[in-house]
DNA sequence: CGCCTTGTTGAGCCCTTTCAAAGGATGTGG
DNA sequence: CCACATCCTTTGAAAGGGCTCAACAAGGCG
C-alpha cells in the first residue's frame, strides 16, 4: 500500500519519539509544540536500575519521558518483585491533575534515560488535553494489566505484552517492520507477567517455535500481529472515540 | 482503651456509611457536608448484576456509592471474567478530572447498589479535595491488586484482600469486631483473585481451620488482622501524610 | 582474557485447575 | 407449610501449568 505524505503532515509528527508520541495525543498549537520539543532537548539522565521516584515520597514536577524505558515497580519484603506499568518515549511521570501529595510506586530505569519537565499545562488546552489523554491511557494499561495477571496464561500473557508494547511504541515511531527494541531481561519480564524468568524462558521458545514472534539480541519482532491478537483474544486499547 | 467521644466531633462523622467515608477523605465545610448528606438521601437504585456503566460508554457524571457493593469488571470472550476494583460506600464512579471521554471499564451491582450524583465540587476546594483523594486511594487499591495477582499465592491473596476491605469498611463505619458483611460468592472472589471458585473454596477452610478468618452466612471476621497482616506480608495504603 | 550477568536446560514437585457430583441454602408458588 | 427450582458451597480424583533447584552455556565488558 502507497502511503502519501502531506508536506503538512510531517511538520506535526515531532522530531523525537517522545514528541511524536505526544503530538498524537491531542491537536497541539504551534507554541505547545515547539515549549515540547524544547524541553525535549535539554534532558537529564537516569542510569539504569536508578530510582527516578521513590515510592511514598513527595511528588515532585511532572516529567517526560524522551527515552529510554522506565517502569513502576512494587517490592515485597521477601524480595518478590512486581512491575506495575511500563514507562516509554513520550509517557508522563507524576502527572496528576489536581495534584496528589505522594507518589504511589517507585519508578526505577530499566535502561538509561533521558527525561525533562513536562511544559506547564496551565494555559494550554493542547497540552492539557494531552496530559489528560496520556493518563487515560495510563490507566487502560494498567486495567489491562491486572486482567492479563488475573486470567490470562503465560503464552497469553507474553503475547498480550508483547502486543500493548507494539501499540505504544507504535505512536513514537519506535516500530519498524513490526518489531522493536525490547531491553528486557527474562527475568524482568518474569516480573512485570507475575511468572519466573526460567518460565518465561520456555514459553518464549514455544511461541518462536509456532512463528508467533522473533526475539534475539534484544529486538522483538511479531511477523502477525493480528493473527497473535486473535491467538491471546486481545483487542484495542482505546480512551476517546477516534484515537488508538 | 476507653475513647472520649466530643459533641463536635459527632456532628463530623456523617450519617450513613457512605457520607462518613467521604467526611474521613478531607476537611469539609458544613455546606459541603450538608450537600452530601443531601445528595446521599435521594438515591437511585441499581439491582444485583445489573451493568452501572458500560465499558466504552461515554461518561455520564460522576456518582457516589451511598450503600451496596458495586465492582469493576472486564469480560474475556472466552467467558473468562476479571474483577478490577471494588466500590464500596462512599466511593466515586466515574469521578475524574478533567473529564475522559469514555468508561473504560464496565461497572457491575454486586448488591442491591443505591447510588446519587456527587455534588459539584467546582465551587468547593473541600469537596474537590475530598474526591481527588477517593480517586488516589482507587489508584492505590489498583496498584496493590496489581501485586497481588501478579507475587501472592492464593491464600496471600484471599488475605491480602480481606485486609483491604477491613481497611477501606472502616472509616464508613461498616466494620464492627473487625467483622464486616461480605456480599460476595466464592466464585466472586475468584474472579476478583484470578483463581477458581473451588480453589478459594478450599483455601478459605484452610484459613478458617488456621484460625485466619471467620467467614459465615455472608459475615467475615478477621480475629486478628494485624497478624494475617504480618502473614501475608501486608502493609497498610496510604496516599498523603495524614490519613489513613 | 576472566568475571558477571543473562539465557538455557533437566527433573521433580506442588499449587491450582478441571470435571463431576452431591449437599445446603434460599426463595417462590402452590 | 411443603414442593420444587435455583444458586451456592463442598468434596474427590486426576491432570496440568508453572515453580524450584541446580547446573551449564553464552554473551558482554572492563
Amino acid at each position: 500500500m502507497i502511503r502519501t505524505v502531506e508536506p503538512g503532515a510531517r511538520a506535526q509528527e515531532g522530531t523525537t519519539p517522545a514528541t511524536r508520541r505526544l503530538f498524537a495525543l491531542a491537536d497541539l498549537s504551534r507554541a505547545d509544540r515547539v515549549s515540547l520539543e524544547a524541553a525535549a532537548r535539554s534532558p537529564q539522565i537516569a542510569r539504569t536500575r536508578r530510582e527516578i521516584v521513590r515510592e511514598g515520597a513527595e511528588m515532585a514536577e511532572p516529567q517526560i519521558i524522551v527515552s529510554g524505558w522506565a517502569a513502576r515497580v512494587r517490592l515485597l519484603m521477601d524480595g518478590r518483585r512486581q512491575f506495575l506499568s511500563f514507562l516509554l518515549p513520550g509517557d508522563l511521570i507524576g502527572y496528576c491533575s489536581p495534584p496528589q501529595p505522594l507518589a504511589l510506586a517507585t519508578v526505577v530505569a530499566l535502561t538509561d534515560v533521558r527525561l525533562c519537565p513536562a511544559p506547564d499545562a496551565s494555559a494550554s488546552p493542547g497540552l492539557a488535553q494531552a496530559y489528560t489523554t496520556s493518563r487515560a491511557l495510563d490507566e487502560a494499561y494498567l486495567l489491562a494489566h491486572v486482567t492479563r495477571l488475573g486470567r490470562l496464561n503465560a503464552q497469553e500473557r507474553i503475547g498480550d505484552l508483547m502486543l500493548e508494547l507494539h501499540e505504544r511504541l507504535t505512536p513514537a515511531g519506535l516500530v519498524s517492520q513490526n518489531g522493536f527494541e525490547l531491553p528486557l531481561t527474562q527475568e524482568t519480564l518474569g516480573d512485570v507477567l507475575g511468572l519466573t524468568s526460567v518460565h518465561i524462558n520456555r514459553m518464549l521458545q514455544l511461541m518462536r517455535r509456532e512463528g508467533d514472534l522473533v526475539l534475539k539480541g534484544g529486538r522483538l519482532v511479531l511477523p502477525d500481529p493480528a493473527l497473535l491478537a486473535r491467538k491471546v483474544g486481545r483487542s484495542r486499547i482505546r480512551v476517546s472515540a477516534g484515537m488508538a
